[in-house]
DNA sequence: GGCGCTAATTTTGTGCACAATCGCTAACAG
DNA sequence: CTGTTAGCGATTGTGCACAAAATTAGCGCC
């Protein structure tokens, strides 16, 4: 198990949100759960500090973040600042072939919530923005909207009522019906009402259900990633 | 030093863009220079990289990036969809307090333009979009901001013609007066145009020119910080 | 019985030594 | 003369052991 993976693993489970807040993450406990030494969940617990994933403190350790809806608010901005400008970008720029992806995007959407398929539409909603992001083909942008979706990602699994979500596929839909008509101050528009509309739905439910054991949670995740590394090795064989 | 300290000499190095292209930090050798271990600087280097501001390939070390024209279309695109965005959000949140900060801010930099004061309007120019990003007041913005700015600015100190560097200045006031009436789409405009000419006033210079050695180089940036944190020490005591 | 202090324990931070890896050079074969 | 390979030197990566810091538990005192 190398640093990349853990640092895969790691993170998956902590955008996930299905961690409480506050939890302490022990060098020493990981070191053992992920049978490596300390020192490699040290570099990898850094690194997610660095990614605001997690919370490191001098002389006391990491912890998950609790985020908060006040947070909550800052993230929401700086999507909406930063969205609303690849809205623009993507407005002027998209190729005919992008315009087709997305609309399969959306249709794929529709299909699922309307088959009831709750985690799936879950799915491919935080997808979608994913997407814009890759489309604009610049890594900086990439990079910074990842960091930006995932961190609500958290947000979202824990705060959001899913009634609520229900009406969001709408919204994507009016997005790429202005991208693919090139619309600029529409595909905007959209864009930051539909992120302020998300961020609303956000209710400060107190939810403090204790779920399975730190063990226990990551070792699912190892085996989600053993399943999916080996599926690749074979594909690549 | 602390490695706090040693982070932001290296940081204000890279980004002054002294220093040419693929130039080998070593582990070792930095440790001499700032008499600390080598973890320490280690670890100070693989921030560095993480924050894009050097190269670390694996088994090789940290070297300085040479940032590339190809590179500078991606980072001011990205500036593009960014600071558009800032420019929006902020033609409608802006205080009445935040407008006179920048009209003072844009009367300094014709000053020091008009004065022919080279450094200090080079100075005030990249602060004016760091202004930008304060005044969002949202600290994600900030960072990614910051992170883009960092890094045009060693593109503008290796290709920027000087003689092309003086026409900023109105674009700068032009984001700001659209600003100032709160008019969003100009402002947008005004950014992403003025963005879009400092790219293009690049030039591929072919600058090998040989500054000093590394050691003289750093023992300079480790003065000026000196000189700065003492001043800080006097002000607070 | 509650509060504050101290000591012990647990956990992180750091320096050091060794191992692994890479690039370079030189020698040898074709 | 050129291409390839093996050995060497240098540099980074990693595990280990120790040091520092913080939390907690225990104890005495008010």
């Amino acid at each position: 198990m190398d640093e990349a993976a853990i640092h895969g693993i790691l993170s998956r489970l902590l955008m996930a949100g299905t961690l409480p807040g506050s939890v302490k993450l022990g060098e020493h406990r990981l070191a053992e759960i992920f049978g490596v030494s300390r020192e490699r969940i040290r570099k990898v617990l850094h690194r997610l500090g660095h990614e605001r994933l997690l919370e490191i403190v001098k002389n006391r350790g990491a912890f998950t973040i609790e985020p908060d809806l006040r947070e909550g608010r800052v993230v929401y901005e700086a999507r909406r600042i930063l969205e609303s400008g690849m809205a623009a970008h993507l407005a002027d720029n998209l190729t005919e072939a992008q315009i087709a992806r997305l609309r399969q995007h959306v249709d794929a959407e529709a299909d699922a919530l309307r088959s009831g398929d709750q985690p799936t539409w879950l799915r491919l909603s935080a997808e979608f923005h994913f997407l814009l992001a890759e489309m604009t083909e610049n890594p900086i942008v990439q990079r910074q909207a990842h960091e930006l979706i995932s961190r609500t990602l958290m947000l979202v699994k824990r705060y959001e009522t899913t009634a609520g979500s229900a009406c969001g596929c709408e919204e994507h839909r009016a997005i790429f019906r202005a991208l693919a008509a090139r619309e600029r101050g529409k595909a905007v528009k959209a864009m930051h009402s539909h992120l302020s509309l998300v961020e609303t739905r956000l209710r400060p439910t107190i939810c403090v259900e204790e779920g399975p054991s730190l063990e226990e949670v990551i070792a699912h995740e190892i085996a989600v990633y053993r399943e999916a590394n080996g599926a690749a090795l074979m594909a690549a064989g």
